[in-house]
DNA sequence: TGAATATATAAGTGGATTATTATATATTTA
DNA sequence: TAAATATATAATAATCCACTTATATATTCA
């Protein structure tokens, strides 16, 4: 009947989270992109703690893993996540949000550590 | 990509409101049952007023329809909203709450209007 | 029609959430 | 090692949210 269920509350505390348009739009750009803190400062135009307390939520339930790498904390989509499942399909219906880091290359502001 | 995929903004708004375990809850039960708001008093425990609140909410943003049968209310998922694509794949994810109504049947309180 | 039942709405309150400002920590580089 | 850069954390203020109480509206039934 149904997929792989997962307890409805904690289905719930993670629809909250994802119900906030920055959380969302970092999760989307996270399920092909990894991101750093800055770039999403820049994509957001929203204060560096903003952004650190946002993705901080995301880290909490398990959401999204960090690395640091070098002098940047770069954030990616934890598939090994109970709620990994949920939140791609979830994602499916979602528009992409790659412009946006396409406008960051632009600038010249998307950073690389390769 | 991806399926019919709505705006961001929207989606977000649609789990704000799905990110509440009451409404949560309500929106996997009408999945296979149409509900009336004395039911759903019963079920989750609450006043009244709490529960007419959350279903305005519901409706409001076009995801329930409301029928008056009688002295009650009725409501049901609205298959022909925008959202009942997304809202339908995120149910799939969840445990079945029918039991809730198994609930009601035991004591009685299940209202059936045929 | 009046009482009982079901639901909705309004106002108010306490708790949660988000952003800001200030500051701390970690890393790199000159 | 000092300055610059990137990020995190803490405290606080403003806004939002969910519940409660009180009351209004709608329907049924005696």
């Amino acid at each position: 009947m149904n997929v792989s269920s997962v307890e409805l509350d904690k289905v719930a505390t993670i629809l909250k989270l994802l119900g906030d348009k920055t959380r969302l739009t970092m999760v989307k750009l996270l399920e092909t992109n990894d991101c750093c803190v800055c770039e999403f400062v820049e994509i957001f135009k929203t204060s560096q703690p903003a952004i650190s307390q946002h993705v901080r939520k995301l880290k909490d339930v398990g959401i999204v893993r960090e690395a640091r790498k070098g002098q940047w904390v770069f954030y990616s989509l934890n598939k090994q996540s109970d709620y990994y499942p949920i939140i791609q399909t979830l994602l499916h219906h979602l528009p992409s949000q790659e412009y946006k880091l396409k406008e960051l290359e632009v600038q010249g502001l998307r950073i690389s550590c390769e």
